[in-house]
DNA sequence: ACCGTTCCGATGCGCTTGCATCGGAACGTA
DNA sequence: TACGTTCCGATGCAAGCGCATCGGAACGGT
């Protein structure tokens, strides 16, 4: 097999295991029998465990931007800016149950940021890229006269990772349904509308 | 020493433990010592270590509940609704080192309640009281005129917390500086006021 | 066909963990 | 004063951890 998919492996393995059990579920020698190899494959492929769990980070983040920019057609259809950030924003959301697992991990992964600097720093880095992403669609809704042309895309970005970050946790509390989710951004987007 | 007492003192130590390292830094050994007893005590003090995380949740939750409540004064003057409501979600963000510490210790029970629906429910919990609050410093502010009166005080409070739920983590990461955080509240309120 | 190299499954080691157990100090009571 | 009870510090123990090591299988070059 060859040695990149197989990290690929080991590494669906240990995102199962933290979105099932947290980071102390991630231990090598579940992952490995997750994975179905043995603890020498691990070994080999990732030379501490430090290593694995960086490794697993960039996958998730990885995972999370494809799910986000498979939401932006081929197309780029300007016009439809304001619907492109809706779906986009939507697709960081946990509405879905693979979407859910995705985020526990992520939930897990910003915890561990929130003490360790160096993971804050990568964890800051694709926020950017997707505030990057928001600024641009919003800007683009701006100038086909969508969004009211008075609001600051970078800002207006921000506001919108942070409410999509709050409602992540609300839904994995279970203290918002998918639904109640979804209106709550439909209706935060609503505001930004021209009228 | 008081039995009560000595289930806070270390409480306290797994809770600066926690704030720390992380959920895997809360272990019995670091503890006690942490603590200044020994292990005996922390074994009497918690017949197990499960129970001992759950009473660390309670103590950070009563610990939050309190910073938040200071804010509100004695004399509750229902004409500065507006500035109570304010100050209180104020209090629930990480704006100095102590509530970052709390900050990052709700972080790592939030990542382990997305896990384990006992710790769900518990934080659910925390949360209703403190959209109650909300909602009652907004129905407040609107009866005074403060308010915009088509407001839904219920349905506004849940989407303020969400936004200092995801200020709080964008402040972990280095996201938000005090500052930023501060004025992403205030703007957020002054959309609310009636103009 | 031989061998050097690469890869990997298995095992061992030192350490830490949560929990059980024990021995003695402190204290109220007869 | 002798004793029973309560409390706690210290130690022991089985399990699980990350990591190092080893032996054999697979494979390509000469």
């Amino acid at each position: 097999m060859d040695h990149d998919s197989r990290r690929r492996q080991i590494a669906q393995a240990v995102f199962d295991l933290i979105s099932e059990r947290g980071m102390e579920g991630a231990t090598l020698r579940d992952a490995a029998q997750r994975a179905g190899v043995s603890m020498g494959a691990v070994q080999r492929c990732f030379s501490t465990k430090e290593q694995m769990v960086a490794f697993v980070m960039e996958y998730m983040n990885q995972r999370i931007t494809e799910r986000v920019q498979a939401q932006i057609p081929d197309t780029a259809d300007p016009a439809a800016a304001m619907t492109t950030l809706e779906h986009t924003l939507a697709a960081t959301l946990a509405l879905d149950p693979p979407s859910q697992a995705e985020t526990r991990v992520w939930l897990a992964f910003t915890a561990q940021a929130a003490i360790d600097p160096a993971l804050a720093t990568v964890q800051r880095n694709q926020y950017t890229g997707l505030a990057d992403l928001i600024a641009l669609l919003i800007g683009a809704a701006q100038t086909h006269g969508h969004a009211r042309p008075d609001l600051d895309p970078v800002q207006e970005a921000e506001a919108l990772i942070t409410l999509t970050d709050g409602l992540n946790i609300q839904l994995l509390l279970g203290r918002h349904t998918p639904e109640s989710a979804r209106t709550a951004l439909h209706h935060r987007l609503e505001a930004l509308r021209t009228r």
